[in-house]
DNA sequence: ACCTGAACACCGTTCAAGT
DNA sequence: ACCTGAACACCGTTCAAGT
């Protein structure tokens, strides 16, 4: 929050920055590089010695949500915690990282035209993330499942009930719950389905 | 596709039908009222005799795609058909809308400060939907799931499905199946869950 | 190396004026 | 009643020029 030092020393770290606080408020589509230049006390076209292109900008946002994604699910696979248990916070996980940095999310899982062709790789975060859910899952399939059914099916629950809420179009209070009790929410559904 | 009768006729129509091929393609955020006005062979002004705002239009296209989509699911559950077998039919279905009417879906479970605030009843849409399914699931859950629960679960997995299709991030043949078969894709996760 | 200022081709929206 | 044309305040992007 230091603007002083934003202005020499550290441009585009604080576009970024403005970028997800814009975005998580007004959605990524209301995002404006002449604002974001005003906001950080700069010139319209300065934006452009560190982006090449609005999109090249977003593209380093999906990029960074990733990151904080994976630091966030990692450590939750790690060591010899129970693998069931594990697999159902990694869900809540995924939905806390949308609730609380929608400025990353929606970036992320937004239409991938905003994202897709800009930066490497980004084309096929979601199917990366499908693998490597259905590795982790595996050893739970006892039951003669299939891995990548299963993987899928929890992928798209969880992403569903975070693209839901992140929209404003899903509210814990229509199950009885604290307005900011999303875990709750991953709660009801894991206990109706997750193995 | 009648062009002529279009100009004097039915603006608003043919306003409507462009801007769900536009969206189709090319996404929301990329609709421009002014480049539909150009398409349907009139002024950027006219298209405000029509609709208010921008978000007005939006609204309407919602409002439209959420008649149709209640049309294609509704037959789904009458009669004294099974019920089990038409849950799982409903959520085929609730992708197929997605799939073959983008331009619809991509309106109607966006941002909802795309559209809510335009038109009555939008900003409940998504929890109007849910009440629907719980009413419908209750009977199968015999078990004694919470059919809120079961309700929330499914469509949030079947929600998902269909954006992360509509989205282009998830392609049926990563599970082996043809480009177009999402209704496989839907039957992966029925099989590993549904009821 | 990094930023500015003017310029270009676009937007959404408004409004007087035309038929 | 419906559409036009000019106008206003915005965009993203480019580029010569400044320090």
């Amino acid at each position: 929050m230091n603007l002083r030092t934003y202005h020499h020393g550290d441009l585009r770290r604080a576009l970024l920055d403005a970028a997800v606080r814009h975005i998580a408020t007004d959605g990524v589509d209301a995002l404006s590089l002449r604002a974001l230049a005003r906001d950080v006390g700069v010139t319209h076209a300065a934006p452009y010695r560190h982006f090449e292109s609005k999109g090249h900008l977003l593209a380093a946002i999906a990029e960074e949500g990733f990151q904080i994604l994976n630091t966030m699910v990692g450590p939750i696979f790690g060591g010899g915690a129970d693998l069931r248990q594990a697999f159902r916070e990694s869900g809540a996980i995924y939905v806390r990282f949308a609730v609380e940095h929608p400025g990353y999310f929606k970036v992320m899982y937004g239409p991938t035209r905003l994202t897709a062709g800009y930066a490497e790789g980004l084309d096929s975060a979601g199917p990366q993330e499908l693998a490597k859910y259905e590795m982790l899952v595996a050893p739970l399939c006892t039951d003669g499942r299939s891995p990548r059914g299963v993987a899928l099916a929890s992928w798209a629950m969880v992403h569903g009930i975070a693209m839901l809420l992140v929209d404003g179009r899903l509210r814990p209070d229509l199950f009885g719950l604290a307005d900011d009790d999303y875990t709750g929410l991953v709660k009801v559904i894991t206990d109706s389905y997750l193995p």
